[in-house]
DNA sequence: CGGCGTATTGAACGCAGTCAATAGCTGTGG
DNA sequence: CCACAGCTATTGACTGCGTTCAATACGCCG
């Protein structure tokens, strides 16, 4: 009953993702590709392997994190069912992060030579590839812009209405979820402690903005949060 | 003398970037396209302007930014000669991001059109296009790593390794070069204020790491630097 | 029940921001 | 030629937000 994934699996054919491109493409994609199951805390793939394959994320949660020497990580983004894995290295020789299951994950493995093939016929293809491409890197900026310009409240409402927009693109409800992920998690995306986001919900939950239960969120208030949110990270400009 | 920018129109025939790809490539797009001078303060393009070209930096240095509702504005990055601008908006209808000329700069626009057919014809094309969205992906996670994990110090020591690797790519030295932004633009790159970027290139000076004189930086100890920006932005990982 | 991971909350500290004063460079006009 | 304005950079003093350290509570699963 409070796990969407299974949900999700059901309904990622029509809502395929908020890409602005045709859910035709992505199966085809996915038709050349072969299912892969993975639990929680193994990886999609890992920075310094070779790169072989795009994923595609069909049910489950996944985080995408770099690895510095000195041992600290940042997580750079958490993926949803929908999201194609491992796009930003291809002709390139190895992946330059990691992607981590976060529970139960099935992905759909499509071999890199099988997606240029396929690419390479079909213009829906190509066009999503160079759209899903350009979105990830045009997110990126958004959330750069709120690591280098925005307080700890400014951040974690851009983050609870991005997870929002997400979640309402895939059909849910865009007011009432679950986050996948720890307070730590969320710190290390945001660039803020654990401590720092369980402040902030708190603060959020008695300014009545949200309604938090360990990982069950109600967003109460979308227009204030928005308002905290200005960044473009909340609601993209294309 | 002391204008690299000069010294970048001869250079950038055979170090055209960074980018691991042939030269051919850059030269094909270069030639489908059509030249433009702009001068200092105007934009290559503008957000939320129909998206029409691409554009390859010739000569001269640009800023890419966001720029936020309430007018907090972020610097996204800055381009070199040999960089392609506007590529993160292929396939989506407007641009998200505004780019603006820093000094004279000479520009070649390629319509997308144009550019279209080519990638459609010419396999080394389409891998470059792959190769640099990729490639500017790879490098704001490593961007957004510095924003999340480091301290002023730190990110001040990444920047300028950046700069430094960017530079000896174009065929300059590694070690001794001009900026071509204040440091206002720094610290809004950085997320740090100009107070802090100056007080930081003081210490720096005053350790020996740098020599620091308004605009024109010599980097003394480019392993000590290293060790302060661990960071996998400043070496990347592919 | 007890142990472990996760979350909440408090108190004190410190890094970077803010405010402010000064200096240096550049270009302009008297 | 110097005076002056405007922009950029440096440096100091103080403040404050978020971190750090620490204690406690909560839930889940053996």
């Amino acid at each position: 009953m409070l796990h969407t994934t299974d949900h999700v699996v059901e309904n990622v054919l029509r809502a395929s993702s908020d890409a602005p491109s045709h859910a035709g493409a992505i199966e085809q994609i996915a038709a050349v590709g072969r299912a892969r199951l993975l639990t929680a805390g193994t990886t999609v793939h890992r920075a310094g392997e070779l790169f072989r394959s795009v994923f595609l994320l069909r049910s489950g949660a996944t985080k995408r994190l770099l690895i510095q020497e000195d041992g600290r990580e940042q997580i750079l983004g958490f993926q949803m069912p929908g999201d194609l894995i491992g796009l930003e290295s291809i002709h390139a020789r190895t992946h330059s992060t990691t992607v981590v299951a976060m529970d139960l994950c099935s992905v759909i493995e499509i071999p890199y030579d099988a997606l240029e093939a396929l690419a390479l016929e079909n213009a829906e293809v190509r066009k999503l590839l160079f759209q899903r491409l350009g979105m990830a890197l045009r997110e990126e900026y958004g959330w750069m812009a709120a690591l280098g310009q925005m307080n700890a409240e400014e951040r974690v409402a851009a983050f609870l209405l991005d997870l929002s927009r997400r979640f309402a693109a895939r059909g849910f409800s865009p007011r009432r979820f679950m986050l996948r992920m720890t307070r730590a998690e969320i710190g290390c995306f945001l660039g803020l402690t654990l401590e720092t986001v369980s402040r902030v919900f708190s603060r959020f939950q008695r300014s009545g903005l949200i309604r938090s239960d360990r990982r069950e969120i109600e967003l109460l208030d979308l227009n204030a949060l928005a308002r905290l949110a200005l960044a473009t990270s909340a609601a993209p400009l294309n």
